[in-house]
DNA sequence: CTGATTTTGCAATCTGGTTGCATTAAATTT
DNA sequence: AAATTTAATGCAACCAGATTGCAAAATCAG
C-alpha cells in the first residue's frame, strides 16, 4: 500500500505525497515535473518540486536526465539505495518523448583513462520505443 | 590553420568565428555558451550561440549533454561525421566541473529489449578528473 | 489544547537557451 | 566600382524549467 511505501521511506504521508506516488506508480515512463503538473489538476509546481526532492533524497525515486531539457522522475525498486549497483540504462523515445527504466540493464564498467575515477554514470539510449515502433 | 578548417566545413570565416574555433581549439575540456561568453570579452550571447549552432551543424564541434545543466561543446575530430561510430564516452568531474571528450572509448552497444531501437546513445561518467585527483 | 514543526500554495526569481528585428558586413551581380 | 542580394551580428525581449521566500494551513508532540 502507498502509504506505507512512504513510511518506510521515512516520508509522512500526505495526502499529495500519495497522489504523486500513485501517479508515478501507475505511470508506465518516467516523469517530469510538468507532466504531473499536467496531470494532477489543481496541483503546485512547488510543491510537487519538493515532493519530488524529498522522495529521491529518500531513495523512493530517482531522477533520469534524459537530455530532453526536463528531469524524468521514477520510482526505485524497492530496497534501492540509489548507489552504483542500482544504477540502469534508460530509453528516451524521440517519437513520442517516453522515457524508459531499463532496470535489467546496468551501465557497463569501462576502464577509463589513468586518473580519472568514476563513481556514477549515465546512460540514455535514444531511438524509437516499443509503442512507437 | 584555423580558416582552413572553418573553409573545409563550408562555414565563412568571420572574425567572431575565428576567435571561437581557437578558443575550443586552445580548450583542454569542452565548454559552454556562457563560459565562452565570460572568457571572450565583447562578446554577444546570441551571437555565440548562433555561431556554436552553426559550427555543430557542420560538424565543426559536437554537443554535450554532461547533466551539468548547460550543453559544453567540444571540437570534432577532423573527418567526423557525427554519426554513431564518432560517438563516445564523456567525463565529467564533479570537483572542477569540467567536461572531458574521452574520444578513444566508444560506447557499448547493448542488447535492449524487443521493440526498443537505437540510433544513438549518450554516456557520461561522473567522479574525479585527472587534475583534481 | 497549545506551541513547535512540517507541508503547502502562491508569487517571484534565476538560469540557460532561443528568437525577432534592425544594423552591419560580406559576397554576387551588373 | 556601384548596386543588389545574402549572411552575420548585436541588442533586447522572450521562454521554459528549475528554484526560492514567505505567510497560511496542516500535522505532530507534549
Ligand atoms: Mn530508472
Ligand atoms: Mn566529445
Ligand atoms: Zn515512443
Ligand atoms: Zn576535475
Amino acid at each position: 500500500m502507498f502509504e506505507n511505501r512512504l513510511k518506510k521511506r521515512n516520508i509522512r504521508p500526505t495526502a499529495m505525497r500519495l497522489i504523486v506516488l500513485k501517479e508515478l506508480y501507475e505511470s508506465e515512463v518516467a516523469m517530469s515535473l510538468s507532466e504531473l503538473e499536467l496531470k494532477l489538476e489543481n496541483s503546485d509546481k512547488a510543491t510537487l518540486y519538493r515532493t519530488l526532492k524529498k522522495f529521491e533524497e529518500n531513495q523512493l525515486i530517482h531522477s533520469i536526465d534524459d537530455g530532453s531539457g526536463s528531469i524524468k522522475y521514477a520510482l526505485c525498486d524497492e530496497g534501492c539505495t540509489c548507489d552504483s549497483k542500482d544504477q540502469h540504462v534508460h530509453f528516451h523515445c524521440e517519437k513520442c518523448l517516453s522515457t524508459y527504466c531499463i532496470t535489467n540493464i546496468g551501465i557497463p564498467q569501462l576502464t577509463l583513462p589513468k586518473g580519472f575515477i568514476s563513481n556514477s554514470a549515465n546512460l540514455v539510449f535514444k531511438g524509437i520505443c516499443l509503442s512507437c515502433s
